[in-house]
DNA sequence: TCCTATGTTGTATG
DNA sequence: ACATACAACATAGG
């Protein structure tokens, strides 16, 4: 159930995979996190080719490394985690696991257990997918992702005119786009909102320059939050934000506002459950 | 049984 | 062409 920061947690699950080759690789051709590319193409090509990087943006992976050819063809793998996918590295010997949709094997040397190891990607909802392409430029379902919002591009201008196109739309509808928001989802757009005190179905014309301003400021401050407190996090699971921040109370029974101890709200908006504070939030 | 789930995309309608 | 709303995708768990 990643976004932003939980997707860069999750790309470093397999870094004891880097600067090692892959040995042999398994998929399932049918699953549907193959939709989007060919997994033969797969087959035929990450069979001794080395992984060297990999780097998140928004809500995908992309994992960068090299074929076994006499061209050293660059070699482009990406991932989007959907809603329930994950990476693990697994030691060799243990048992294949039914969602596991790709498994790149690496020889004994790559491991530190000595048995060598499998880099995995499972997705029991199979929302995810696998991206692939093989060739020295960059393929257009990565250089398409929009700049982040802890960027310098990420302006209060394009945030702005964003707003002003989709005047009628709710705000919290807006903040999951990802082609002006990217790697915002469910829970970071409540907690921007919350910050920005903003009602989530405020219709996105109807700000003042002063909200626009704040909300942009927001979202960059809790991408920027997230990414350091859980993106950067060395626990075996990703940890969660603080009990100051709006996530830990949004789904209990009864949940207050952290800041005015008020009871919070929850109703679907723009399609999702959606979490405020009337007291801080309010739709006037 | 019915409802929910930290996501995206295709389709219908305005 | 663009904006908006929502069903559909697939599975597990409460």
């Amino acid at each position: 159930m990643p976004e932003l920061a939980e997707v860069e947690y999750v790309r470093r699950r397999w870094n004891p995979g880097l600067g090692h080759t892959i040995a042999t690789v398994r998929l399932h051709p049918r699953a549907g996190v193959f939709k989007t590319c060919d997994p033969a193409l797969l087959a035929k090509l990450l069979p001794g080719a080395r992984l060297d990087s990999s780097e998140a943006a928004a809500k995908q992976m992309l994992f960068r490394l090299v074929a076994a050819d006499r061209a050293r063809t660059p070699l482009w793998l990406g991932i989007h985690l959907g809603m329930t996918g994950e990476l693990l590295v697994r030691p060799h010997g243990l048992p294949d696991q039914k969602a596991d949709h790709l498994i790149l094997d690496q020889p004994a040397a790559s491991s530190a257990s000595g048995v060598g190891q499998s880099l995995v990607f499972s997705d029991f909802r199979m929302f995810g997918r696998v991206q692939f392409h093989a060739g020295p430029d960059a393929p257009a379902w990565w250089t398409g992702i929009a700049p982040a919002v802890t960027s310098p591009a990420f302006t209060l201008d394009a945030v702005s005119e964003f707003l002003r196109r989709r005047a009628r739309s709710p705000l919290k509808a807006v903040l999951l786009m990802q082609e002006r928001f990217p790697g915002i989802g469910n829970w970071m757009a409540d907690e921007i909102l919350w910050r920005a005190a903003l009602h989530p179905a405020r219709r996105c014309g109807d700000l003042s320059p002063a909200e626009i301003k704040k909300l942009h400021a927001e979202t960059a401050w809790v991408a920027r939050e997230a990414l350091r407190l859980i993106g950067a996090a060395d626990t075996p699971q990703w940890p969660d934000p603080p009990k100051t921040w709006l996530f830990q109370h949004r789904w209990e029974d009864g949940g207050r506002c952290p800041r005015t101890k008020k009871p919070l709200e929850r109703a679907t908006i723009g399609g999702r459950t959606t979490c405020w504070s009337p007291a801080r939030q309010k739709l006037a």
